[in-house]
DNA sequence: GCCGTTTTCGGCCCGACTGTTTTCAGTCG
């Protein structure tokens, strides 16, 4: 946890650098470094002790001082000056639309004002529209932006975004002049949460697209429309908003725009500078030698003549992506030839074991593993050894019964407190597949070993194939467990323990720098939906975009291989078999 | 605050939109 906590304390003083108007490139730095240190997994207390701090990309001598400085004594002497500068309700300011660090310097120095409820009272008494530099209008802004943030709160999940976007996508191509349009942004590299939902399109003339756009169905506020970009505040069907910004271009631009509004910033800060290194210039409407365009209407174009490969959208992250020699070919949707974790009836699922085969069947899926609750897990209905064996009956005969699938025998077994396996050796090795998870004593509330220690003990069974969402976490509602992922993946890449990458949009656990640690250290993944209805089969595709983001190729997904393999892979940790070890795409 | 195929100093990505400005600053992405 301490790393986060370093990035967050980073992030505070490029805040309160901005409010303390300090250079621009300065406060840039430290952004820089809270982001790496969020991508790093190694604790960073540890590199900070072996001196290896000024080898992450972007950290100097200054900056590994505070780091050391903050992992031995909790202090970063520039953040508590800071801190007895301004109010901590000040940085919050910042964080409302249309509100940025000089105007929240500017209520602060010129009102007073210290926190969100001070710059309400200001709306309401009108003193903040009399400030120099403001007038009406931006108070109605801020006052809006207030409004927004207060409804929307956080950074919307994967899974709830992209059906969104999808729609409005496919009504802005339906579009008469609309030649194309795309989702890009943080969506089209499929992180795990997003803030806005960005739409490029090619559209010839572009206004009255725009036009359209503003009055769809659903928008509910329009923040700025004008001739080339527009930007609306939308409802969602679990009624909080999100922002949609639109951009339209002609059609020699898009592979530019499409490149510069996918991102990251970093990402497309280093690609700029590659090619002002030849003497160019990159914008949102192409590579520019001068006047002269040298691309511009395909993505591929600008990749290929800045040297480099395409790059997939979901590791445009620089984080070392640049290395890349030629465009690695990460697993597709396509590539997942079956689901290795679901429910059925006989525990929590909706549907017999016949539906579900039957439901994945249609989706051009090879094979299944049916892996109910073992019998700890009694709110999920989990089965006892006696009904754990009829159930394995019923999916062989199942497997026998039904054409055009396979089904394999599973379980997922609970990992319990003391490290144990919920059901015996016996039982596990009569499954042809196993996935072993923690549910119980997450929060570490139950007396027994650490979440690492239990899982660890899971991986050495040799009977367990899989560790089912290895730490626990659901997004913006369960923080994860503390989980020594180091050990953790050391230990699965020596015994041939797979770990999961649960496709779940609450869940996407591993998450993707973990499953990128996972596949440096030679452990190969499964990406599984934990279906409970077979409509859960659907969401497979948010797991396949957070293994995208590790650099996964379909060789290092389980679930890619053909049954006949499969089946052999996981006789290999059964066996014993020591598994020679891959590197991934990319070093941790 | 970082960093080096013109550099150990002087750069550091680029453009759209808005509002209040009478030529541009602030914010956003």
């Amino acid at each position: 946890m301490r790393n986060s906590e370093l990035a967050r304390a980073l992030d505070r003083i490029a805040d309160l650098l901005e409010l303390d108007e300090a250079d621009g490139f300065r406060v840039n730095t430290y952004r820089r470094t809270a982001r790496t240190i969020r991508g790093v997994t190694e604790d960073i207390a540890v590199v900070a002790a072996e001196n290896r701090l000024t080898d992450l990309p972007g950290i100097g001598k200054s900056t590994a001082q505070k780091i050391q400085q903050f992992v031995t004594t909790g202090h970063i002497d520039v953040l508590d000056e800071l801190d007895a500068k301004y109010p901590p309700g000040l940085s919050r300011l910042m964080q409302i639309p249309g509100m940025g660090p000089k105007k929240a310097a500017l209520v602060h120095s010129q009102l007073g004002v210290t926190d969100v409820e001070g710059l309400k009272r200001i709306i309401a008494s009108g003193e903040l529209e009399k400030l120099p530099g403001l007038g009406a209008a931006t108070v109605k802004k801020i006052a809006e932006g207030l409004k927004f943030q207060e409804s929307f709160g956080e950074r919307t999940p994967l899974g709830i975004a992209l059906p969104v976007a999808e729609v409005f996508a496919q009504k802005i191509r339906e579009l008469p002049g609309v030649a194309r349009a795309e989702i890009a942004g943080s969506l089209r590299r499929g992180m795990e949460t997003i803030g806005d939902i960005d739409i490029l399109c090619a559209a010839c003339p572009c206004e009255p697209v725009l036009q359209a756009f503003i009055k769809f169905h659903g928008v509910k506020n329009v923040l700025a429309a004008g001739p080339t970009k527009a930007s609306v505040v939308a409802e969602m069907e679990n009624g909080r908003e999100i922002q949609i910004d639109l951009r339209a271009v002609e059609n020699e631009s898009y592979g530019a725009a499409l490149q510069y509004f996918t991102g990251s910033k970093e990402h497309s800060v280093r690609l700029r500078e590659r090619a002002i290194a030849r003497m160019w210039s990159l914008n949102e409407y192409g590579l520019w030698d001068g006047k002269i365009r040298v691309a511009g209407a395909e993505e591929e174009e600008i990749y290929s003549k800045l040297g480099l490969p395409f790059i997939p959208p979901e590791i445009r992250e620089d984080r070392g992506e640049f290395d890349l020699k030629s465009t690695p070919q990460l697993v597709t949707l396509a590539d997942i030839h079956g689901d290795l974790h679901l429910h059925t009836k006989a525990s929590d699922g909706r549907f017999t074991i016949e539906e579900m085969a039957v439901a994945a069947r249609g989706l051009g899926y090879a094979y299944i593993a049916v892996c109910d609750h073992s019998k700890s897990s009694t709110i999920a209905n989990g089965l006892t050894i006696e009904r754990m064996r009829e159930h394995l009956d019923a999916i062989r005969e199942a497997d026998k019964r039904i054409d055009g699938i396979g089904i394999l025998a599973g379980c997922e077994c609970d990992i319990l407190p003391d490290g144990s396996m919920d059901y015996p050796d016996e039982i596990l090795a009569a499954c042809d597949w196993v996935v072993a998870s923690i549910h119980s004593g997450i929060t570490r509330t139950t007396k027994g070993l650490s979440p690492t220690d239990r899982t660890l003990a899971a991986i050495e069974n040799r009977w367990v194939s899989a560790i089912g969402h290895p730490t626990g976490r659901l997004i913006h509602e369960r923080p994860a467990m503390e989980i020594d992922m180091d050990a953790v993946v050391k230990a699965a890449a020596r015994t041939g323990t797979i770990l999961e990458i649960n496709a779940n949009w609450h869940r996407l656990d591993l998450k993707d720098v973990h499953a990128r640690q996972a596949l440096a250290a030679g452990v190969d993944l499964v990406i599984n939906t934990d279906a409970h209805h077979m409509e859960e089969y659907r969401q497979m595709r948010y797991g396949v975009f957070t293994a995208r983001r590790a650099g996964a190729t379909p060789g290092r997904v389980v679930n890619c291989l053909s049954q006949n393999d499969l089946r052999k892979r996981i006789a290999r940790k059964r066996d014993g078999e020591l598994l020679h070890s891959k590197a991934g795409l990319f070093q941790p």
